[in-house]
DNA sequence: GCTATGTATTGACAGTTGTCTATATAACTG
DNA sequence: CAGTTATATAGACAACTGTCAATACATAGC
């Protein structure tokens, strides 16, 4: 995933220039998969929480196919991340929210 | 598309249920296109559109790629449309996209 | 070192999606 | 009516994506 940028003006103000339409495009697109999304929310929710204690079993989808969508949300900068002996930690990092929340605000 | 429901608590206020996590999905899906959401800033930022008048020149796309996206924003709610003679008016409807700022925000 | 456990990676596969060309439908013009 | 123009639809296709089983890697405890 790209670099954090300055993006972007409200949708509904000017019209979106392409590199930004695309970088936009790609954040939404990581929240676009319900499972993705109950998994950031169960991590915001808690604050914090470990793979296999916390989030593997709440959510019905096999182990790989969790650390998938993990390694998709720590690539995206929603989530961030620290391992603690056998387990990976993850706790939310709503910055990027906020920009994705003015991007849609007028 | 389904119909509008009250959707969503913050997402980072507490664990998403099932079916609202669908719901937000499928509607960040929606602006998980580069090309899509150029096509609805257009259509905001200059009040109204006509897709032959305004919109197909600027994306560089074929016009049948320009409607197929007409019709998933209006099916999302995001825009509403006109005919008036042989063309159609579209403006943007953003109370959807409020919806998901406030499901963004804390 | 051996075993158990948590996590990541690989490879495969089905379903979805964005795009195009070709064509159909609709509406104005002369 | 015939031709032109705006839009929508159908069908095809390549690219992407979410999922899983199998497996590799890492770490703790014995």
């Amino acid at each position: 995933m790209q670099e954090v940028v300055e993006c972007c003006q409200p949708i509904l103000d000017e019209p979106l220039a392409r590199r930004e339409a695309e970088s936009l495009a790609g954040w939404f697109g990581v929240l676009a998969d319900p499972t993705r999304l109950r998994l950031f929310s169960l991590i915001a929710a808690a604050g914090e929480a470990c793979a296999a204690c916390d989030l593997v079993d709440d959510l019905g989808v096999s182990q790989p196919t969790v650390s998938h969508h993990l390694k998709v949300l720590r690539d995206a900068g929603l989530v961030g991340s620290e391992k603690r002996g056998r387990w990976v930690y993850y706790w939310p990092l709503p910055e990027r929210l906020s920009v994705l929340s003015r991007a849609l605000g007028s």
